[in-house]
RNA sequence: GGACGGGUGGGUGAGUGGCUAAAACCAGCAGACUGUAAAUCUGCCGCUCCUUGCGGGCUACGGAGGUUCGAAUCCUCCCCCGUCCA
């Protein structure tokens, strides 16, 4: 799968790198580092930085990581660079929210966690991982000012970020204008020849374009991915949001989660997590409209793809006959997470919810009862101060509202 | 440093002394309907206790004090955000 040193002819590489991306700037450029790179055997350097803050990975993440690993397919090198310098001073990126800064411990645990998780999409053998605190760490004041010196604030506040903010009359500190500075200086440190981002981004890759200049390096390729919109259908996919895939969740919660994707919005998920070409997407499409297949069976297929690549085949097929057993000819579930609890008094229904954390607090417990959303062994219960035995060992299918099952064990 | 405006529940945002756990909208949750989709409809939507009731307690309107029988609403000090002036 990865080609050593004799490379793909450089138009096919490109196809396979437009794949689902929204702007390559300048495609010349790359077309041309990837001739170079094909008469001297010399591989691409291809850099996506993350900040280590959001340790669990979401489909959202691997679009861009997905891209990454299409230029290791292609024999380049994928360098994956850790922003745990920028993460310590406390990044706040978009939303006008300020993020607390990461203490150093908090930074190298998230990237452990996230470097285990990156490689069920990355290749090991050309993945380099670097951190930029090797080379932002040793900047002194007088290289800040330096690099500083190479941007005008103009240009900084043309970024849609800043530039809302600023009409909006929203706070812009100080350090959040260097940040696209530091991230540029990032390319220079590693001399990038592309650097992949989601569209958010592209501010930021572009001043790493112009600071590679200023630096008289060659600029680097923006490659920026759209972004993957979450399960709401309307916002991206996030995890504070709660409308995301957890890319570690068991296979049977991603298949659910993956079914309630609208019917539309399947299209995108199709092209951003799938290896699709976008002819065969477009065929799915036209047949899905005519009506020669339903959507549903589409859905399912996109879902047991999505499942295959992070747990295997196998688990995939698993996860939509398990969905199609619960859901469609609603009989329990054979593969429910299952929870042990100690033998003991007797408890409230609403009691129990809360410590087997099918609900939150006592109250919402409370309401998920009432209103119909609780049941056992298939039975709904809708009395809220209903006991539930716990004397003996025995074994129990709880549910609570549509999605949640625990198999609670009593031992 | 000065003048002015502002900080309300997950979000937007009403509310200027009691009828306000705090309008409305959004988000969220549940039920119905379905293809566990979307759309729609209905209900819920701070926490907690029980005798589950138009029930009791606690916490909540940037923070700390104060006035008052009673404060998100009035006063004092502080913190934070923004605008204009320097």
């Amino acid at each position: 799968m990865t080609t050593k040193k004799q490379f793909q002819p450089v138009d096919q590489q490109l196809a396979y790198l437009r794949k689902g991306a929204a702007e390559i700037i300048r495609e010349e450029d790359l077309k041309a580092k990837l001739e170079a790179s094909y008469k001297s055997g010399k591989p691409l350097r291809v850099k996506l930085g993350v900040d280590p803050t959001a340790p669990d990975l979401h489909l959202g993440h691997t679009v861009v990581l997905r891209k990454l690993k299409h230029f290791q397919d292609l024999g380049h090198i994928a360098i994956f660079l850790v922003g745990d310098f920028t993460a310590m001073v406390g990044d706040p990126t978009g939303q006008s929210e300020t993020r607390p800064p990461l203490t150093r411990e908090q930074v190298d645990a998230n990237a452990k966690t996230y470097l285990e998780q990156v490689y069920k999409i990355l290749h090991r053998e050309n993945t380099e991982v670097r951190y930029n605190s090797e080379w932002l760490g040793k900047l002194s004041g007088h290289d800040m000012i330096r690099l500083c010196a190479r941007y005008r604030l103009a240009r900084m506040l043309e970024r849609e970020d800043f530039r809302s903010r600023l009409a909006g009359n929203l706070p812009i500190s100080i350090h959040e204008l260097l940040y696209p500075l530091l991230q540029a200086y990032d390319s220079v440190a590693l001399e990038a020849d592309v650097e992949l981002g989601a569209t958010e981004q592209k501010f930021n890759l572009l001043v790493g374009r112009e600071i590679q200049r200023e630096y008289g390096q060659p600029s680097q390729v923006a490659l920026t991915m759209p972004i993957l919109v979450g399960l709401d259908g309307q916002r991206k996919m996030s995890k504070s949001l709660g409308n995301y895939v957890g890319i570690t969740e068991p296979p049977s919660t991603m298949f659910g989660k993956l079914m309630s994707v609208s019917d539309e919005m399947m299209w995108p998920y199709f092209d951003l997590v799938t290896d699709h070409t976008p002819e065969e997407i477009a065929a799915l499409a036209a047949k899905v409209k005519s009506g020669a297949v339903h959507p549903m069976d589409v859905k399912m297929s996109l879902a047991r793809e999505i499942i295959a690549g992070f747990h295997g085949a196998e688990a995939g097929e698993k996860a939509a006959a398990e969905f199609q057993r619960v859901f469609r000819d609603r009989e329990a579930p054979d593969e429910a997470p299952a929870r042990k609890i100690p033998a003991g008094a007797a408890k409230r229904l609403t009691a129990l919810l809360v410590e087997l954390q099918l609900a939150p607090s006592r109250s919402e417990a409370d309401r998920l009862v009432k209103q119909g959303g609780v049941e056992l062994n298939g039975e709904r219960i809708s009395d809220v101060k209903k006991d539930i035995d716990l004397s003996t060992p025995r074994e129990f299918l709880l549910r609570a509202g549509k999605k949640k099952f625990l198999r609670v064990i009593v031992e």
